[in-house]
RNA sequence: CGGGGCGUGGCGCAGUCUGGUAGCGCACUCGGCUGGGGGCCGAGCGGUCGCUGGUUCAAAUCCAGUCGCCCCGACCA
């Protein structure tokens, strides 16, 4: 029984005056959601329909591919988290009970389910397992933003895969490749499954899935060659730069007072940016100091950068600057460095730069990297669109959000945890694991970014919190009310979900929230349709109406509704 | 953590500079009209002005502290 006038789903029809993301104002309009605190979000009736759909096509997927579905503790003993060296995580909520014990509050499920494994799985012929579980993690986050999409407690479905040798983690981890591509589809959502960085995770390997939309906090890098990666990792082939100076015989001092900027630099000497040499000292993991220097127009992308020394570094201070790399900030280049540099590979072959010279008001040009300097390559920058990807495409980027990760952990957790089992030989192995995560509320939040018009929401069929909004125009004890409620026992009769407008509102009004609220086919039965014989049908996306004949009102919607995306 | 902004009825806001009985629109309640795109008329309900303390005859307004929320950046296992 969905009759709206019993219904909570309180529309506005002014969004929230902090709301910045089309899905948080959507979200809060539509009636779907409301807000508890920073990060903390309530999940009304018609805003948990949706959600339960997404889980509902997760479960299914995961079912499919033999994971096992259980329950976990949010609460957990600190010890575990100690033992994996997760415990110093900022972003871990701790807390203490009566007896000062430590506990954590899970932000994921890596630590508590291989414990159990470790206790549980014992043989060879245990393996491989997946197990999964749909349960809410908690994250002390540094800034929570955009409504749902980054919260401090949100429903994860987390699933973890263990198998006997890396071979059998590449079979699982496909298998979940398989089944997120089918549960992102079936989602209804544009998204790209992206090359991503293993980060502290650790492993061997790892794919992000991605939903393109504005309100995005991440950046693919996308070809149309089929190329597609997140722009933490993502690698190209630099654009030339077009008029660089004629390459000199030897580096060159120009005075450059008070020129410290690129953007300085550049103009003052009448050159484009990409023919600098851009400088950034940076002190290592171990206290070593290294210049990394890259195009003037390039960026150093700093995940690239530690995956490249294998350790993550800092840029040095003001101070360092001056001591350990001996030239004045603003004003530092690699010729003549005191300090190992790193060159990012778009300098490779370049000549005729300009450099700092490492002297207060002065710059080098005719600069040329591997003759005026010693260098060690590296691929350490951000692409930049109109790069060329990998398999020759150009590259462009845009800004997506991502609602689906998977890593392959490999024994990351399985050795401090004590996850391991017995061949058929008698010897013992730690268990290859992976993990696979999905964010149902990102799902629901990007299908809202991706469909929205200036009317509201335009819900995929897949996640829609109603089938069909059916309206009625009439009130109690009109024809419109009686033909209208007559239909409404019918599409039921079908198994869709029906909300059903039988409030004493004006047409308009209705309208408008069947609108706002965005489910594919709305049906409105008024005395005008009635004397025609006919029940107005108007399908979401694009609000084309057309009128189905009154008898057999309900096949025909359902017949329509089949047809929608 | 750095920068910026905001807390006044359910929502959106004015009032704060220059202290003097708290207002507007929407929503809500009641009555009437209207009845296919947020309609009209009338009458109402609803606010410790985030909190604490201070100054003052008098504080939404000035001062101090504190809590909360948002945005940009950093961060995001």
């Amino acid at each position: 029984m969905t009759r709206q006038s019993g219904y909570l789903l309180p529309t506005e029809k002014e969004a929230p005056a902090d709301a910045e993301a089309v899905s948080h104002k959507l979200m809060v309009r539509a009636g779907l959601v409301r807000q508890l605190g920073a990060g903390m979000w309530t999940y009304l009736p018609a805003g948990w329909r949706a959600h339960r759909r997404v889980e509902r096509i997760v479960r299914e997927e995961m079912d499919a591919i033999g994971g096992q579905e259980l329950l976990m503790p949010v609460l957990q003993p600190a010890e575990l988290w100690r033992r994996t060296g997760r415990y110093d995580i900022d972003e871990l909520f701790k807390l203490r009970d009566r007896r000062d014990a430590d506990l954590v509050l899970a932000m994921t499920h890596e630590e508590a389910l291989t414990y159990h494994v470790a206790r549980e799985v014992r043989s060879y012929r245990d393996l491989p397992l997946i197990l999964y579980h749909f349960q809410v993690k908690e994250r002390d986050e540094p800034r929570p933003r955009a409504g749902v999409l980054r919260t401090r407690e949100f429903i994860m479905k987390d699933a973890y895969s263990f198998d006997r040798d890396a071979a059998g983690l590449d079979r699982s981890y496909q298998l979940h490749v398989e089944a997120y591509d089918r549960i992102f589809d079936r989602s209804g959502l544009e998204w790209y499954r992206v090359e991503s960085d293993v980060g502290m995770m650790g492993g061997v390997g790892a794919h992000e899935y991605m939903a393109p939309c504005a309100a995005g906090e991440n950046e693919v890098a996308l070809s149309d060659a089929g190329y597609a990666a997140n722009v933490e990792i993502a690698t190209g082939q630099a654009q030339a730069v077009a008029g660089l100076p004629e390459p000199l015989g030897a580096p060159e001092p120009v005075d450059t007072p008070d020129a410290r900027t690129i953007e300085e630099v550049a103009g003052l000497l009448g050159v484009p940016e990409g023919a600098l040499i851009k400088a950034l000292p940076v002190i290592r993991d171990d206290g070593r100091p290294l210049l990394v220097v890259v195009r003037g127009d390039h960026r150093v992308n700093e995940i690239k950068l530690r995956n490249r020394l294998g350790a993550p570094v800092r840029q040095a201070t003001e101070e360092e600057i001056r001591s350990v790399f001996a030239a004045p900030p603003g004003f530092v280049g690699p010729v003549g460095a005191r300090v190992p540099v790193l060159a990012d590979e778009a300098l490779r072959g370049l000549a005729g730069l300009v450099a700092g010279a490492n002297e207060e008001g002065r710059h080098l040009r005719g600069v040329e990297p591997g003759r005026d300097f010693d260098v060690n390559w590296g691929d350490v920058r951000d692409v930049a669109a109109g790069d060329r990807c990998p398999n020759g495409g150009t590259i462009r980027i845009e800004p997506a959000i991502e609602v689906g990760n998977i890593f392959k952990l490999g024994t990351r957790y399985s050795e401090p945890l004590g996850a391991r089992y017995l061949d058929e030989h008698g010897s013992e192995h730690a268990i290859w694991m992976g993990s696979y995560g999905i964010g149902p509320a990102r799902i629901v939040a990007a299908a809202v970014e991706q469909t929205a018009d200036e009317h509201g929401i335009a819900w995929p069929r897949a996640l829609a919190p109603f089938d069909i909004h059916l309206v009625t125009l009439g009130k109690e004890g009109e024809e419109a009310r009686t033909v209208a409620d007559r239909l409404y026992d019918d599409l039921r009769a079908t198994g869709l979900d029906v909300l059903y407008d039988e409030r004493s509102a004006s047409a308009g009004e209705k309208f408008a929230d069947a609108e706002l609220l965005g489910a594919p086919l709305r049906l409105t039965v008024g005395r005008k349709g009635i004397e025609a014989g006919e029940v107005e049908a108007q399908v979401r996306r694009g609000r084309e109406r057309r009128a189905l004949p009154l008898d057999g009102a309900a096949d025909a919607a359902v017949e329509l509704w089949r047809a929608l995306p």
